[in-house]
DNA sequence: GTGGTCTAGACCACC
DNA sequence: GTGGTCTAGACCACA
């Protein structure tokens, strides 16, 4: 696994971390049990101080996206998501608004949305959907 | 104009504020020329310093959003992004892509995200695509 | 860096800071990744206040001057412009226009104003042209 | 004389006002004793409130573009600048390097900049150069 | 009365 | 210790 750190970025480090793990779990480029950089070498290939990486690692494993086993080091965990179905749906269509109001001062057309999105879509390994017949 | 301040939201106030106003312009709500309420007025309302208003509307007008004219008041801006195309799409792909990550992580499905993002589409007053065909 | 206010002009304060920063990048004397000094330590060294300082760092952050990392310092960014062709041309060329006509009704010569924007223009590290043969 | 109010610029309404006298001056279009409207009647005809007018005329008064005579009205003077010539020099050579710097920061090639200035100067009616063999 | 600037001082997230 | 946010309150330019 491949990290990189944008400096420019406002987006905190930790975070930048988090992100590209996530990113890597949905590509399917990580998958359950990958092995992820132990936190000292991870600080030390990046030239980031140790504590940041450790907090990245923590908010991860309190997202369920990893586990840590002490001694072992940390590993991709089973995606299980234990918020409601309908807790979910608000998080995820507030933010698909959010972007949408953004594209909407940048002047994107509605059309230009629409295709991006697929194609972003197209990019991450959604699993086959349950009780559907077809995707 | 209705505005409600979340203060458990990681969200800082005055962006909370700028994310009302957008969102109002997209919708269709707030158009061109409409007069914002002023920047004491609002702070009384909403029990918030005053400054905080102030460094709101100074980032609305920094984005373009509104005009202020100091003896007159806030007032929303013709749309016009000065941003250049590939900036545009660089910044709405990005956003984009980590949604649909999120929503990955949450287990939603990818025809319901299809559902949600098209219902949220047709919620906002896009103009007629120049150009196109079909809209 | 030496950073100079003149509590006599016009200009705000946190204008004068951004102007002289701009100045510096664009004579060499900062360059990519150099460290600002931190508010608090501009803010003792020209007796302001750091708010005034943290404004005026903040809008070069949004000018994509500079990039802020709170723990970290600011520091020059890469300087790459978002604004489009057009809106750029239009905004120094307006600028421009209104040197000149400043110019004229102060009665100087067209040959002296000639002059002095090449002179000008010397003092200042513009990179290699792309594409051009000469220059 | 048409004026024109850009409600959307940061530019003080009386400001703006100056802004064109001072331009129409350069461009020839406005010479010596040409008779500007009165206060009344240009706040009626640019619905603006008449004080906003006569702060214009005040200051184009202090500048020396105009003279106003009290029951008669206001009118071109005559161009003569009292200030020395090393401190227009400093005026202006100040000024050009603001744009210059601005120019910089949005990555204006050089060259565009020089035929910018160029196409601007050849806008203005220069008086001839004194002492000079060809302008 | 409008927004803009500046000061003073508190608290928080990040590193 | 770094910058970011918010509050409180003063003064100024603009309309």
């Amino acid at each position: 696994m491949q990290f990189t750190i944008d400096n420019a970025s406002n987006r905190p480090v930790y975070q930048q971390i988090v992100d590209q793990v996530k990113r890597d779990v949905a590509l399917g480029r990580l998958v359950r049990d990958d092995k992820l950089p132990t936190v000292r070498r991870l600080a030390a290939q990046l030239v980031i101080n140790p504590n940041t990486i450790a907090k990245a690692y923590r908010q991860m494993e309190q997202e369920g996206i990893i586990t840590t086993k002490p001694g072992a080091g940390a590993f991709i965990a089973l995606l299980d998501s234990n918020l409601s179905e309908i807790v979910r749906a608000r998080i995820i269509c507030e933010r698909l608004e959010m972007v949408i109001v953004e594209a909407f001062h940048l002047q994107v057309q509605k059309e230009s949305l629409r295709e991006w999105f697929e194609k972003a879509l197209e990019k991450f390994k959604f699993s086959p959907e349950k009780g559907l017949k077809n995707e």
